[in-house]
RNA sequence: GGCUAUGUAGCUCAGUUGGUUAGAGCGCAGCAUUCAUAAUGCUGAAGUCGGUGGUUCAAGUCCACCCAUAGCCA
């Protein structure tokens, strides 16, 4: 650990306000905050920002079928989703939203500068359009019977039967999903961002950045097959800021998305009296990240940064690509059970299971993750209860009963702990590169270390006999400080774990500059469970709620 | 349909630029132990590395095709 601060700040994807938030959502934003709080006990300024993206045609309607209004309905939301968050640990330094004062001022000043560089152009186009509701149809909008496999209810942009995409006015008997009816063409027009002009801009990016090689193979494809120019604008009536100049002309939602990020920052430091710039002006020293799942790649890695680019901002350092969740090897399935909501698991389960359960099938890459209900108990119990825990628990007896809670004053094996401490270099590293797996392996592997340590010393044997006290007290209050060493390392990940462990310890909250300087002559607290055993019969519970959500909804 | 990925022991995953008998954890079996939330330690069984062909002295690792899965096609 050196004094070389990085100033940082970090997202994750905005969850739309249409929704609850569930274990997918959890799954990207567990990664985020693991790295972010490393950062953080690592001693960097790093902060961790979000927001609900609320705009867009389905919060409009949602908000019209429930009778009130979208501000209504997104508020609702972004309360729920807050305390959602919360209950799994995830430390933003700031939730916010896109439909606010600081994202709107962001959106116009960013589209102004746009427009003034020429990268806007206009053009009329056709689209279809409902003359009942008397509204433009986004292609999800419309159903039909899929030109290719004739498949019957299927979305205006692909088929879900053949998988393939085409036009929604390819469509056979095309119907809007809003009124019925069958919607018509008609002509508008459409606001475009200029992107193949960025085409050198983003490729320097690409080279400069150190993007994942899958996420830079996928971007070869799009610059092969050329880039396009992008569609930024979608008629009234819609839920979403009006571009400035254009009656009637809103941002599409991926638009004012991104900008989010900034608006949430903004909204923070502006609380705090500092200025936004220092992270977001072309010459900010500060790093950038975007933590994203694979199916908004384009987005991230094209379009915004090519919009920051065209406004005179600076550009992300890096964006982090993660692939879908898994359950049980399927995609996740209200009728099975396995769309599992953040709340519905939280009424039964602890978040830390969840955290360490992700961290430990991280990789870093951009494949799927599995969550295997069977694995997950197995692998939570064996590891964070039976390993790491047990270690506290099986000499914490001999330290309370026999010396009134007094570590000894002496390490019995310095080589031991100093081969721990030494392990923090490589588990810092994985969890700098997000290969969390890698750090939980590691982890785990010093935590079988720590048994070994235990039962080649027998305590229990020691503890029979006259004349070893000082020998038991030292051996004990060694372990207890192995275990303080992986509950550092293990803090980013389980927060929780780490709280209720200082308490027991009874220190002040632990970081990484903590390693290397042992407990010793100190005073600990009464030994009780630190985390609980995860229960099958828990585990069913949150699958048979998520079954019964699916009949409430 | 095109593209980018993924497919390794029952389960979840590692496998660097191709090179001796393919690794780990969980689970399982046996033994030991009883300090600990039936936790721990030791030993062991278990894989024709998705399939078929090919390149090579040598391929889980390279090439072609095929199959399955995920995402993208703005």
């Amino acid at each position: 650990m050196t004094g070389d601060q990085r100033k940082i700040f970090v997202t994750s994807a905005l969850p739309y306000a249409n929704g609850s938030i569930h274990i997918g959502h959890l799954l990207e934003a567990i990664q985020t905050d693991i790295w972010v709080r490393f950062q953080k006990i690592r001693g960097h300024d790093c902060l961790y920002l979000c927001a609900d993206d609320a705009h867009g045609t389905p919060i409009m309607l949602s908000a019209e079928q429930e009778g009130v209004t979208p501000e209504t309905l997104i508020a609702r939301v972004h309360a729920e989703h807050q305390r959602d968050y919360a209950g799994f640990e995830i430390g933003f330094d700031n939730f916010y939203t896109t439909h606010s004062r600081e994202n709107r001022e962001f959106a116009e000043t960013i589209y102004t500068r746009l427009n003034e560089k020429g990268y806007i152009k206009r053009r009329t186009i056709k689209q279809f359009y409902d003359p009942v509701k008397e509204m433009f149809l986004p292609d999800r909008f419309i159903r039909g019977e899929c030109p290719f496999c004739r498949a019957q209810e299927q979305y205006g942009d692909s088929c879900e039967a053949c998988n393939r995409t085409y036009a929604p006015t390819d469509l056979v008997n095309p119907v809007s999903s809003v009124s019925g009816a069958t919607p018509i063409e008609k002509e508008s027009e459409h606001y475009f961002f200029n992107l193949p002009e960025f085409e050198s801009v983003l490729q320097d990016w690409i080279r400069a950045g150190r993007l994942q090689p899958e996420v830079a193979n996928k971007l070869d494809e799009w610059f092969e097959a050329g880039l396009k120019e992008w569609d930024i604008s979608r008629d009234t009536p819609y839920f979403g800021f009006e571009i400035p100049g254009a009656p009637g002309k809103y941002f599409y939602v991926w638009v004012d998305a991104p900008m989010g990020y900034f608006a949430s920052l903004k909204n923070l430091l502006d609380r705090e009296g500092l200025d936004v710039a220092a992270f977001i002006a072309a010459d900010s020293a500060a790093e950038m990240y975007h933590f994203i799942g694979k199916d908004i790649m384009y987005f991230h890695t094209l379009f915004w940064p090519a919009v920051l680019h065209g406004s005179n901002h600076r550009m992300p350092t890096n964006v982090f690509v993660h692939g879908f969740l898994t359950v049980d090897g399927q995609k996740m399935s209200k009728s099975r059970g396995t769309f599992i909501n953040a709340r519905t698991y939280l009424d039964h389960l602890d978040p830390e299971y969840l955290r360490y359960y992700f961290a430990a099938k991280s990789g870093g890459g951009v494949d799927d993750i599995d969550l295997n209900l069977n694995d997950f108990q197995q692998r939570v119990n064996a590891d964070l209860v039976g390993k790491v825990v047990n270690i506290a628990s099986r000499c914490a007896g001999f330290i309370n009963k026999r010396f009134a809670g007094q570590l000894g004053a002496v390490v019995h094996d310095e080589g031991l702990l100093e081969e721990f401490v030494a392990a923090g270099e490589s588990i810092a590293a994985s969890c700098e590169a997000r290969e969390y797996a890698k750090a939980m392996r590691g982890i785990m592997a010093l935590a079988d270390r720590a048994n070994q340590y235990i039962d080649r010393h027998k305590p229990w044997v020691i503890a029979k006999e006259d004349g070893r006290d000082d020998e038991l007290q030292n051996i004990c209050s060694t372990a207890l400080n192995l275990f303080r060493i992986l509950i550092i390392y293990l803090k980013p990940v389980l927060p929780g774990l780490a709280e209720n462990s200082e308490a027991f310890l009874d220190i002040q909250p632990l970081s990484w500059d903590d390693l290397s300087a042992p407990l010793l002559n100190h005073r600990i607290k009464k030994f009780k469970p630190l985390l609980a055993r995860v229960e099958k019969d828990k585990i069913d519970a949150v699958i048979e709620d998520s079954k019964e959500n699916l009949l409430i909804n």
